[in-house]
DNA sequence: ACTTGACCTGGAGCGCACTCCAGGTTGGAG
DNA sequence: CTCCAACCTGGAGTGCGCTCCAGGTCAAGT
């Protein structure tokens, strides 16, 4: 039953300790434990949660849809198949958003190919 | 010598009219057409360079950096080693991002499988 | 000539996701 | 016991990239 302090856990997770609070203070993070002095004590659940959020942030959900997933979350078991959807609805925007940056990728090679092209024939001793 | 009205370029370069003039603000688009109205009047090379600016956008780039492109662009031939670094620069970030992202995506898919394993053996009539 | 909708300018406002701050508490090292 | 770094709270502030608005001008159809 390891505990991790809000610094450990802000290095463990990427988040920064003040995004943490803030993640609490909107209710992506519930019930954290505290110490007796009030201070934050974080689990290995809490941790893996964090990896949770992690992945949707980097994969560009908005907050307001991260906090609709974990009340969800909260809501247990019979929760499943709305959780699922939402992932599965979200997992369809990031195979677009990964089209579309591929996509342009490809015109900014072409872009640098083309200023290498208008270089080159320029090089001089 | 085609010319293009603003909502015309609007359509075609997916920018709302609102941007575009903002983007004409802050430099990013210089010497844009008058008709003698003094409405805007856009060209093939301005519908060119935008879709450059709209390559650049979608891969993340930040406005600043796009400022400093275009700035560089207007400076000529002699720009162009500058211009290509920065691209080069650019396309190194876009990588990255493009890596992380089907990371994400990966990690997205297992959490939705077990998702599903957690639902279909509770599958009932 | 009149109407109407597209367009103009300068500047204020907005939504998102943090980020920072003041002023106070806690708790482990020496 | 003292010190100091880590942590606490509530709330204000920030940076980005637009987006909207008021109050006016322009131009094409009738």
């Amino acid at each position: 039953m390891t505990r991790y302090t809000p610094a450990e856990t802000a290095l463990k997770s990427g988040f920064t300790m003040d995004t943490l609070r803030y993640y609490e203070k909107i209710g992506l993070l519930a019930d954290i434990d505290r110490t007796s002095g009030g201070r934050r004590a974080f689990t290995d659940d809490d941790l893996g949660w964090l990896g949770v959020l992690r992945c949707l942030r980097d994969t560009g959900m908005p907050i307001a849809q991260m906090c609709r997933y974990a009340e969800l979350a909260r809501g247990g078991e019979q929760t499943l198949p709305d959780r699922l959807a939402l992932l599965q609805d979200h997992a369809r925007g990031v195979e677009e958003q990964m089209q579309l940056l591929s996509n342009q990728y490809q015109h900014l090679l072409e872009k640098i190919s083309g200023h290498r092209r208008a270089l080159s024939p320029s090089v001089e001793v």
